[in-house]
DNA sequence: CCTGTGACATAAG
DNA sequence: CCTTATGCCACAG
């Protein structure tokens, strides 16, 4: 495991480092920026190795439901709602409240 | 080529 | 709301 590839995983912290402050996005809206709507998993999993990098702002990025399913990667319990409230993001419940309105969709922002 | 994996997505119970 | 199950994909070994 830990795979550390270039192409696929590179394009997802590309797209992961320019999610802008107090905004975030999800794995399916990456994966599918990436030609691969369908490898959302595959996101997450890049994420993973995320961890080696500095700009990569893994916090921003949740499920499609606006949910931080990716919290127990975290260090602590608590860390990446902490975050996302610190960037001024509404947090209830691992949750995000008006997703609407801070989601940064690559489509729209990037193209 | 085949197997395992995964921070998703969706459906079903 | 919960857990399972299935699909799906890219990649490491």
């Amino acid at each position: 495991m830990k795979p550390k590839s270039d192409n696929f995983f590179q394009k997802v912290y590309e797209v992961a480092e320019q999610i802008p402050y107090g905004r975030v996005t999800s794995y399916g809206a990456i994966a599918k920026y990436l030609g691969a709507a369908r490898s959302a998993r595959m996101v997450g999993w890049a994420m993973n190795g995320s961890h080696n990098m500095d700009n990569i702002p893994a916090h921003r990025v949740v499920n499609k439901a606006g949910i931080l399913t990716g919290k127990h990667h975290f260090d602590g319990t608590n860390l990446m709602q902490q975050l996302l409230e610190s960037e001024g993001i509404e947090v209830v419940d691992l949750q995000i409240q008006n997703l609407e309105k801070y989601f940064w969709d690559p489509f729209k922002e990037l193209t």
